[in-house]
RNA sequence: CGGGGCGUGGCGCAGCCGGUAGCGCGCUAGCUUUGGGAGCUAGAGGUCCCCAGUUCGAGUCUGGGCGCCCCGACCA
């Protein structure tokens, strides 16, 4: 928490469990390092993108896509060539200007993003229709010199996908933007159990260079949008920027359309933003480094109980071995209060109690993370039924996600209506949307901080007035607050 | 680049009118504890951001520098 003016934190007042949470979880998953705004990322929270890195790299490989890998270094001429997008990115762009102590004859930027170099190298590698498509990804880091920055949410280097597609036709693109899209969507709401809004972006919002941006926006708990993944169409502004050219099937010179998608390491962001609550964070079971904690309860004035307990203890490990992420918590000086405290904190999904008063009767107390959910089970056969407790419990915390999209959702049909909706929390508003630049501005002139996050892939307007000028309307505006 | 605020053990902070640095958490060791964030005892740990000045004496006062954070504009 941000301290100064703020009377002393100390363990009897009223901050401490803020800032105990935050300070914990930047110990446990991230934090800045020395130069200002880039990130560290600890052994648990690099364990949390992992899996989810792998879910995404799974999906992607099983859409046809082969990773490589291109350099980190972009020559400035290189960048240079598609207008709009050094536009956009010049702003935040890393450069080297020496090598050792020699000055360099041409800067290189540290890549904000990979286009640039990758139409370079695919210039001299396309000469065919049949080399299409081109279906490659990257995961990587990227650099962009931000002004503010946030934990995972936007941090100077970061770590990411980037998938670039060239096709032979305009409409071959679209699909593979929509599937690409489609991939994140499966990996928000299947793996990583967040309720999210799928659309199109506005111009304002598109990417530098693209004809147009899709993206997925997901609902965190204080009710604000985070834009989660997105996914371009670059139709042929870089292949004809970059002069790329290939033989069609009608024996004349093509420039292939193009796409590009990514997701960051902002993902996990959103997951600790998504379902965290004031005990920590909630972790769904498919992406948590540990699914399941056993923490047991023994007393030293009963060494018979213990030793069953231990043998319990020790059974459940081996027979969970190759099916459940499960960790004993066998510190020794520590109270059970402390150690359920601690796993909460990291949002462990399932806690299993194994104590020698349970275990008399051949039992233990299984609970969930995500609301405090408390079952005895016993322990015999425990094993075979942790998997579906886990299903469950990803389940649960998928359903609180919706249901809080749904909860804080609005239908609005002017910006009075808009103006309401805001008028004591943040909501995800959606209106009729006729998608001019002046609208956007009145929208955003209408309520504080709030923005056209995406017009909705799922919904059309169907000609009802737009909310801001009353005009027939296409589209339906998703409008909210953003991080 | 605007507007605020702050630099004192690992973290969060106190330190008035100048007198040679303290509190809580954490850490280390020992004992006692163990079904919801333990207790006691004993320890370790600080160029008080830097430089210059005033002074017998500067964490404290003066001048200059550096760094960081928060709120805006910009962005995944």
């Amino acid at each position: 928490m941000s301290k100064r003016d703020e009377k002393a934190i100390t363990p009897k007042s009223e901050d401490f469990d803020r800032w105990y949470v935050e300070t914990v979880l930047r110990a446990e998953l991230a934090d800045y390092t020395p130069v200002g705004g880039c990130m560290v990322v600890r052994p648990y929270g690099w364990a949390l993108w992992e899996r989810t890195r792998d879910a995404l790299d799974g999906m992607i490989k099983a859409t046809g896509h082969e990773n490589m890998q291109f350099p980190l270094f972009i020559p400035e001429s290189l960048l240079a060539k598609e207008a709009e997008h050094v536009e956009g990115f010049a702003p935040e762009v890393a450069w080297v200007t020496h090598g050792g102590s020699k000055e360099l004859e041409e800067r290189l930027a540290v890549r904000p993003t990979s286009e640039t170099i990758i139409c370079t190298l695919y210039r001299d590698w396309l000469q065919s229709w049949r080399d299409l498509p081109v279906l490659i990804n990257q995961w990587c880091n990227v650099v962009r010199w931000e002004k503010r920055t946030r934990l995972f949410l936007r941090t100077m280097e970061f770590w990411w996908q980037e998938g670039h597609t060239f096709h032979e036709t305009h409409a071959e693109a679209a699909e593979e933007v929509e599937r690409m899209l489609g991939c994140y969507r499966a990996l928000a709401e299947d793996w990583l159990a967040m309720a999210v809004v799928a659309g199109r972006k506005t111009e304002s919002e598109r990417f530098a260079g693209a004809e147009y941006t899709v993206s997925i926006e997901a609902i965190m708990s204080d009710g604000l949008a985070l834009q989660s993944g997105t996914s371009h169409h670059l139709g042929q502004n870089f292949t004809r920027a970059y002069d790329i050219a290939v033989t069609g099937r009608d024996n004349t010179l093509q420039h292939p359309h193009q796409t590009s998608w990514g997701l960051s390491t902002r993902i996990i962001g959103a997951v600790i933003m998504a379902h965290g609550d004031d005990r920590g964070l909630v972790l769904p079971p498919r992406v948590a480094p540990v699914q399941v904690i056993v923490v047991p309860i023994t007393r030293s004035n009963d060494p018979e109980g213990g030793a069953a307990v231990d043998a319990a203890v020790e059974h459940i490990e081996r027979a969970t071995a190759d099916t459940v992420r499960l960790r004993v918590d066998r510190r020794d000086g520590i109270r059970p209060g402390e150690k359920y405290a601690h796993w909460e904190l990291r949002g462990v999904p399932l806690r299993v109690v194994l104590g020698a008063k349970d275990l008399a009767d051949g039992n233990v107390t299984v609970v969930r993370r995500v609301d405090g959910a408390q079952q005895v089970l016993p322990l015999d056969g425990l094993e075979a039924r942790l998997p579906g407790l886990l299903d469950e419990a990803q389940a649960t915390i998928r359903a609180r996600s919706e249901a809080l999209l749904a909860e804080r959702s609005r239908e609005v049909s002017d910006l009075d209506g808009l103006r309401q909706a805001f008028a004591t929390e943040p909501v995800f508003a959606n209106a009729p949307f006729c998608n001019r630049p002046e609208c956007e501005d009145r929208v955003k002139a209408a309520v504080h901080a709030v923005t056209v996050r995406c017009l909705r892939a799922d919904r059309r307007a169907e000609g009802a007035p737009c909310l801001a000028c009353g005009q027939p309307a296409e589209h339906i505006a998703l409008i909210a607050r953003a991080y």
